[in-house]
DNA sequence: GTGACTTTGTGCGTCTGTTCACAAAGGCTT
DNA sequence: AAGCCTTTGTGAACAGACGCACAAAGTCAC
């Protein structure tokens, strides 16, 4: 489930702060989410806590971190050290979650060989080495959109079988290849649609009213894409 | 929807290169969705396609940015000028799509002041004019965790209404206010627990397993938090 | 002008995920 | 030791999304 690591980052929260048991109902408003269903999907997972008394916190962040995988270490290389790679590749949230970064990958020759978080950047001709030397398995995807579906071929033919993608491209990979995909740009657009409605509705039109261009004499490609 | 930015992505990227008029199969394709459901979403929004034909896409491209509110600018502040905030402010998606970033605030006097992508970091004790003087009506937020929640509470007491927030904790907002979360971190835990079932279960156990300690003597803190 | 072909728009069955509500289970107090 | 109280685990109703499949509608060729 997507929601377990929710749960972990709030029950280790619950841990920093010395809490030994923890009910579902305050749980699941630590993680923002309806305590039936929290129920549900601790049991399905297969753990239990105790009736009357609630969840084990210590032995609840055992039991889901088994289950995500987060007991072994997990080997990332980072593809593409823009502003976004270089972010990535400071981030600290990877090293403390038992993921390793082996390798920061990029085309510019400028970036070759520059240092960045204590890492040297290598050129993308060595990826498949790269792979292969340190066994990665998740290769996180930060180049331009163009170059995103040719470096996935490359990691995906490398063996890898798992891709976060931050490029504003659908990837294509073989079945068996998961691939998860991050857009800020994406995010943003939500939220203005939302926040459009508060304003009551799109321009406060209804779509094709009399009035409008009718289709076949566009010329509304200027308001998009500045 | 939250699929119509996606199809946007695909409807511009097809524009560029020329293409005039697309089906539902060619776009769903594009855009990694079933077609009936791309069709589905495209009715439900109003706009029309011609049968036999398909749809033209400099008028889906309107259609499609009008109901996400892109004919209009919306303005975006972002707080936290660590290595992600940096990364959104050089971020060129934001300004080719009607988002203009108003303003990069941090409480760190050590990066006050500094320039980053043309723009002058100010300190965050400035928020709310900020806010008010650029009419801002997204926030990012790029703070560490602590901070995150403090800053979004005053950034909702200033009127915004939208937040974008990247700090790992559940922000509690009231009503109205949308709130939509990006976590890297999260992403690379979902991949992780694949990647996990692929190789065939976590760690080949069952839950509790006859000889498994037992909840109560738990142990096994240092598995996960390195 | 007519017929054949293409593609949209949508009714309907299905399925997954969510929520309610309650019985079973365990702890705590007296 | 007995009963009360809290909290889990889950059966069942509910809702929304999804996709198939088909009829309506329009185009294109001749």
């Amino acid at each position: 489930m997507a929601r377990l690591p929710v749960y972990l980052r709030a029950l280790t929260a619950l841990q920093e702060r010395g809490v030994a048991t923890v009910s579902s109902e305050e749980l699941a408003a630590a993680a923002g989410v309806n305590s039936a269903k929290l129920r549900k999907d601790l049991s399905h997972l297969g753990s239990y806590g105790t009736r009357g008394v609630g969840y084990e916190v210590e032995y609840l962040v055992y039991q889901i971190s088994r289950e995500l995988g987060l007991t072994q270490d997990w080997v990332v290389a980072i593809i593409g050290v823009g502003n976004l790679g270089r972010a990535l590749a400071g981030y600290g949230g990877f090293a403390s979650r038992g993921f390793r970064v082996a390798g920061l990958l990029d085309a510019d020759e400028a970036i070759v060989g520059q240092e960045i978080s204590g890492m040297v950047v290598e050129h993308i001709d060595r990826l498949e080495d790269i792979i292969a030397d340190h066994g990665v398995s998740i290769a996180v995807i930060a180049t331009p959109a163009g170059a995103a579906q040719g470096v996935c071929d490359r990691v995906v033919a490398a063996g890898v079988t798992s891709v976060l993608n931050f490029a504003p491209v659908v990837l294509s990979v073989p079945e068996g290849v998961d691939v998860r995909k991050v857009d800020l740009s994406i995010e943003l657009q939500i939220l203005a649609f939302h926040e459009q409605r508060k304003a009551g509705g799109p321009d406060g039109l209804a779509p094709l009213q009399e009035g409008d261009p009718p289709p076949g004499t566009s010329q509304y490609v200027e308001t998009v894409e500045a």
